[in-house]
DNA sequence: GCGCGGATGTGATCCAGATCATGCAGCACC
DNA sequence: GGTGCTGCATGATCTGGATCACATCCGCGC
C-alpha cells in the first residue's frame, strides 16, 4: 500500500524530516508506506525483525514488554508526530518490545535503506537522528530514575506535572487529560491499576486534584509539586 | 593537561574512532584531553554542564543517581574502551547522573566541538555514533525490563549469565568476577547489599554457584539459566 | 601484631505495593 | 431491556524486598 504522494506531505511535517530538500524527501517517500491500523492491532511483537521504523501520523500506539505469562508493562505511549523503532533498526536486531495500536491510527513505515542512504548524504539528517536518539535515551534514564528512586505517589505527581508543563497555567488550576485508559497509564508508571486508583483518590482526598474519568484537574500546581517529601 | 600525542594513540584504539583517517584523528585529538583521576574522585555531578564526553582508557567509573538524601542507585559500571555522556552532550543539557571513579583511572575527555565538526565531515563517524547511542538505548530498555518484570533473583542470574556470555564455556563451569564491590553491583541491579548477599547465598545453597569474594563460580550455566520459573 | 575502616554476613522487623476477590457503572449491540 | 463487554473502584490479604541493628572479616598502615 505505497502512496508516495500522500506520504510525502506527511513526512514533510514530521520533525525528523523537516527542512529536508525536496529531492531528499522524495527519496525517503519512495521507501515509505502508509499503514492503517485499527484499535488493538499489533504492529510487531518482540522478536520480530525490524525492517524500518514507524511514525505516528494520527492515532496512538503503545510499546510494552509482554511476559510469557501474558502480563505486560507499558514502556511508552506515543501520539502524532512521534516515532519509534529506530534504535533497533540501526542495530539490525529484532524488536525488544511489542507495539500495539490503542485507537484507530495512521502510521508511516520508513524502510531501513532509505534512512541509511540519507545518513550518508545529509549530515544534518544524521544530526537530527542523533538528537532524537539522545532525547529518547535521556527520557529513558528519567524513567529508570523514577522507577528506582521514587514512590508510586511521586511518579504520578511527576507524570501529571510533566504532562501539563507546557500547557497554560490558568490560575484556576490546570486540566490534564490522561492519554489512555487508567490501566495503560498505570502500567506506564509501573503501578497496578488498583494502586494507581488508590493513589489518585488519596491525592483527591487531600484536595490536590480532582478526577473525573480521564481528566485530572490540578488545583494548585505548586502545591502538588511540593508534596509528600 | 592536553597531551595530543598520547591521546591520539589511545583514541585510535577506541571503537568509536577506529578507522578514522589520520587527519580526522588529529582534529579530534586536538580537542581531547587526558584526565587522570584517583579512586573516588567525582568527574561530574548531576546538574553540571556537559562540555563533551568521556572515554575510559583504563580504570573504572560508575554512573549513578544520587538523591538529596545521599542514597544512590548505580546506573552503570564502565570499564576500558567504554564511553559515557554523549547523549547529554548532544542535547546540550546538564548531566542527569553523577560520575564517580571507582579505581585510579585514566580517561579521555573529548570536547563537544570536535564531535560536532566531525559529524559534519564524516558520515561514517555519524553512523558509528548512532550505533553507539542505539546500543545504549537498547541496553537501557533491557534494564528497564529487568527492573519492572523480573525478581531480584532473576536479575542476578541474568547479570551473571550476561557477564560470562562471551567467556570460555569450560565444562567445569565458568568463573565470573564481579567488576566492583558487592554494594555497587547490588545497586546496579536495583537491590540492597543485604538482599543481594542473601540471594547469592541462596543460589549457593542450591548448588548453582559458589562465591569466593568477588569471584562467582557458575557450576552449570544451563542449569542456572533455567532456574526459578 | 595491633588497631582501624571499609566491605560483608545475618537476623528481626517493617512496609509499599502486588494479588485476589467482588461489585458496579457505563455503553454498545442485538 | 436484557446480555455482555470493558473499565474502574474498593476491601482484605500477602509478600518481596527494604530497613535497622549488629557481628565479622579482611587488608593495610604503622
Amino acid at each position: 500500500m505505497t502512496a508516495p504522494i500522500n506520504a510525502r506531505s506527511f513526512l514533510a511535517n514530521v520533525p525528523l524530516f523537516k527542512e529536508l530538500a525536496p529531492d531528499e524527501l522524495d527519496r525517503i517517500a519512495a521507501f515509505t508506506q502508509q499503514v492503517r491500523a485499527p484499535r488493538s492491532e499489533i504492529l510487531f511483537h518482540r522478536g520480530d525483525e525490524a525492517k524500518g521504523f514507524h511514525i505516528v501520523v494520527f492515532g496512538q500506539v503503545k510499546l510494552a514488554f509482554v511476559s510469557a505469562h501474558g502480563d505486560e508493562k507499558v514502556v511508552d505511549i506515543l501520539g502524532p508526530g512521534q516515532s519509534f523503532g529506530e534504535a533497533v533498526m540501526f542495530m539490525e536486531r529484532p524488536h525488544v518490545v511489542t507495539a500495539q495500536v490503542l485507537v484507530d491510527s495512521l502510521l508511516l513505515h520508513v524502510q531501513r535503506e532509505a534512512v541509511f542512504d540519507e545518513l550518508e548524504r545529509d549530515p544534518r539528517f544524521a544530526r537530527r537522528m542523533i538528537a532524537g536518539l539522545s532525547r529518547r535515551l535521556h527520557d529513558l534514564i528519567g524513567d529508570l530514575e523514577a522507577n528506582s528512586m521514587r514512590s508510586g505517589t511521586q511518579r504520578i505527581i511527576g507524570y501529571l506535572l510533566h504532562a501539563c508543563s507546557p500547557s497554560s497555567a490558568q490560575d484556576g488550576g490546570i486540566e490534564v487529560t490522561l492519554p489512555a485508559t487508567k490501566g495503560v497509564v498505570a502500567s506506564r508508571l509501573n503501578l497496578t491499576l488498583e494502586h494507581f486508583s488508590r493513589i489518585l483518590h488519596e491525592l483527591a482526598a487531600k484536595g490536590l486534584i480532582e478526577v473525573r474519568g480521564r481528566s485530572v484537574h490540578i488545583r494548585d500546581v505548586d502545591r502538588l509539586r511540593g508534596f509528600d517529601p
